[in-house]
DNA sequence: TATGAATGAGTATTCATTCAT
DNA sequence: TATGAATGAATACTCATTCAT
C-alpha cells in the first residue's frame, strides 16, 4: 500500500475543525490517496465503490467522511492545490529567480504528462468544484514568481499572471491527454518560454531546440 | 425537424461502405448533428435518448445507425477532423502563406473556447476512439501548413509538426475548459507565436500585448 | 396473477397524452397493480424493486412508466380516488337518497379495513402527493351524498362538508391501523351515524347496538 | 445540555429492572426525551443518528440503553402511555364524571392535531410494538372514565368500551393527518359526542354547531 | 427499416447496528 | 460505561443496449 500519500500539512483540516480520532484520520488519508490513485487513473466518473475497494474500506466509511462524490473530488483537488502552492513556494525562495516560473511550469506538465491527474479531469465533468480559495493561494504563488522572473529579466514585463496560467492549463492539459513524451515536453516548452522571454533575452537555457 | 445538417463531405463514410437508401442516410446525418450539438453542449456524458430526441428518432434508430456509444462519439469525430482538414486544405491555398498556420491555431482555439467542442472531451473519456486514419489526415494538412510557414520565414526552421499540435492540442484544451474570453485567447496565442517566430521576425503582428 | 385490476376508467390517460402500445399499456396495468397489492400490504415504504418483481418486470420498466417512486404512489392515489369518485356517483343516483352517505362511509371503512390501502398511508410518510385535482373530485362526489342526504332528513342540516370528511379519514384510518373486526366496525360507525343523524331521526336504521 | 427531561413517573421503568447508575439513568432520560421530539417531528423514520445528536450522546449510548431502534420506539410509546394513563386517572378522580370522557378525548385529539405525536406514526410503520400491558393500562383507565360518564348519564348504556377506543383511535390518526384547525375538531368531536349520548341529553354541552 | 418498450447491471447515498478505542 | 468510526445491506434511479412490434 504504498501509494503516494498526501503530505500531512496538505490534508490538515482547516483550523476549528475537531480533531479526528487516529484510526479515523488514517483511514481519511488512505481514502484521500486511494481516490486520488482511482481517479487519475480512471477519471472522475471512477465509482465511489471502487474507491473503497482500493482503500481497504466499507463504502459507508468513503462516504462518512466524504458525504458526497462532488465533496471527495474537491478534498482532492484542494489537496493537490495545496501541494502546488507549497511546491511555489518553495520556488519562490530559492536562489535563481529567473528560471523560477520556468521551473514551476515544467515540473506541473511533467507531472500531468505522468499520472491522469485529477486537475484536468475535474474541469471535464463540468462539476462545479468550489475551491475557489485554494485556487487563489495557488494564483498567489504563481504571480510571485511571476514578478521575481520579470525583475530578474527573464520574463517579458508585459506578461500578466492571466495568460500564464491560461498557458499552464493548457499546457498541463494537453501533456495529460495526448501524453506526450519527454522529448516532446521539453521541445513544446521550450516553444512557450520564447515565446515569454524578452527578445534581449531569447535563445536562452531553456530554448534549446533538437 | 430540419436541423442544419452537416455539409456532405464532411460526413462522407470512408471509401467502401455500402450506399444507404436516402432516407437512412438522411436519418445517419440527422442523428450526427444532433449527437454534436448534444454532445457539445452536455459533454459526452449525455444520454444517447437525448441524442435521439433531439434528432427526432427513435433510439434503436440511432444504434441502429452506431451500434455503440463509442461508434457515435467516433463518427463525431471524424466528422469534426474532416471538417478541420478541410479548412486546412483552404488555407493552405490561400495567398498569405506566412500567416496561413498561425490563422488556423486561432480559429481552432476559438472554436473550442466557443462550444464545448467534442474534441476535448472525447481524450478525456479515455476513450480510445481509433480515429488514426482521419487524425492522419490532418497532420498532413497542418504539416503542409507549417512547412508554407516555413519557408515564408514566419515560422522558424527548427519547429517540429509534433511540437505544433501538441501547442495546438492544449491551447485548445486550456481554452475549452477554463474558458478563456476573447482577450486572454489573443494575448496567450500572442505568446505562443512569439515562440515560434524566429529571432529576426520577433515582435510580429501577431504578438501586440496590452 | 388475478389481482385487482384498476378500472380501465379510472386507469385512462387524462386526455392529450399519446396513447401507449398494447404492451406498454398492458404493463402500466401490472405494475399499478402489483404496486397497490405491494404498498397496500408492506406499505409505501416497500421498495420499487419489490413493486418490479411482483409485476414480473424489471426495474427500469417500472421507472419508465413512473420515473419517480412519489409518481408511482400518486398514480396509485389518483385511481384510488377516481374509483371512489366513481362509486359516489353511482350512490348519488341511487334510489335510497337518505342512506347513501352512510352506505359510502360504511363500504369505506370496509375496504379501509381489509387490505392496507394506501389511501391512508400516503399521508403517513409525510410525502406530499398533489392529487388536489383528483381529490376535488371526490370532494364534490361526497357533497353530493351529504346534500341529499340532508335533504332526505336523514343527516342534520348543520353538518358541513368538512366534518364528514373529517370522519371519513379518521374512521379509515382507524379501521386500517387498529384492524377493526366487522363488528366493531359497525357498532362505531352507529355511534357516529346517530351523531350525524337530526334529533327526530335518531335510533335509524343503521343504529342498532348490541 | 439540560433538554426538557420527561417526569420520572413517565419514564419508570417497567418494575424488574436492574435499577441504573445515575449518570446512566439520565442518559436513559434525555434519548428517549430527545427521541420523542425527533419521532415526533420527523416521523418514525428519522434516523436514529438524529436521536442521538439531539440527546447529546454518541450513537453507540442510544443502542447501550436502546439495542433496536424498535426498543426505542417501543419505549417511547410506553412513556406515552403511561402518561396518558396518568392523566386518564386523574380525570377519572375529578368532580364532572359525567365530562371526563369527553374531556378526556377532546385533550387527545387536541394533541395529535398539535404535534405529529409519535401514536398515530407507530402504528403506521407495521411495526408490533408489544405494548400490551400498557396499552391495558390505558384500556382500564379509559373504561373506568367510560363507567363514570355512562353512571353520571351523559353517556348511553349500551356502548362498550372497545367503540370508544376505535373512535379515540380514528380521530386522532384523523387529526394528526389531516391537519385539522381546532374548529373543524370542534365540530368532529361534537358530531360523535352527540352520538355517544342518550336520547334525552342530546343536544348537551359539546353539541354546539356554528 | 424504424420504433420505442423492456432489460438489468451499475451508481450514489442512507442507516441500523457492531465493535475497537 | 461512553464514544464514534466502520460496516455493508438496501434503495432509488440511470442508461447503454436488445428485441418484439
Amino acid at each position: 500500500m504504498t501509494s503516494p500519500k498526501p503530505s500531512p500539512e496538505a490534508t490538515s483540516d482547516p483550523t476549528g475543525t475537531k480533531p479526528l480520532r487516529a484510526d479515523a484520520r488514517r483511514n481519511r488519508e488512505r481514502i484521500l490517496a486511494a481516490a486520488e490513485a482511482v481517479f487519475a487513473e480512471k477519471g472522475p466518473s471512477a465509482s465511489t465503490d471502487e474507491v473503497a475497494a482500493h482503500a481497504g474500506v466499507a463504502i459507508g466509511t468513503v462516504f462518512k467522511h466524504f458525504p458526497t462524490k462532488q465533496a471527495l473530488l474537491q478534498a482532492i483537488m484542494k489537496d493537490l492545490l495545496a501541494r502546488l502552492t507549497q511546491e511555489v513556494d518553495t520556488l519562490a525562495t530559492d536562489d535563481a529567480p529567473g528560471e523560477a516560473l520556468f521551473t514551476f511550469i515544467t515540473r506541473m506538465v511533467e507531472q500531468a504528462a505522468q499520472k491522469r491527474t485529477v486537475v484536468g479531469l475535474l474541469a471535464e465533468t463540468g462539476i462545479d468544484l468550489q475551491v475557489a480559495d485554494s485556487v487563489q493561494l495557488l494564483r498567489e504563488g504563481i504571480e510571485a514568481l511571476l514578478t521575481r522572473s520579470q525583475q530578474a529579466g527573464t520574463v517579458r514585463e508585459d506578461i500578466h499572471l492571466d495568460e500564464v496560467i491560461a498557458l499552464l492549463t493548457g499546457l498541463c492539459q494537453g501533456a495529460l491527454h495526448a501524453g506526450w513524451d519527454r522529448d516532446l515536453q521539453r521541445r513544446t516548452l521550450a516553444i512557450v518560454f520564447e515565446g515569454l522571454r524578452p527578445f534581449e533575452a531569447r535563445g536562452g537555457a531553456a530554448g534549446t531546440y533538437s
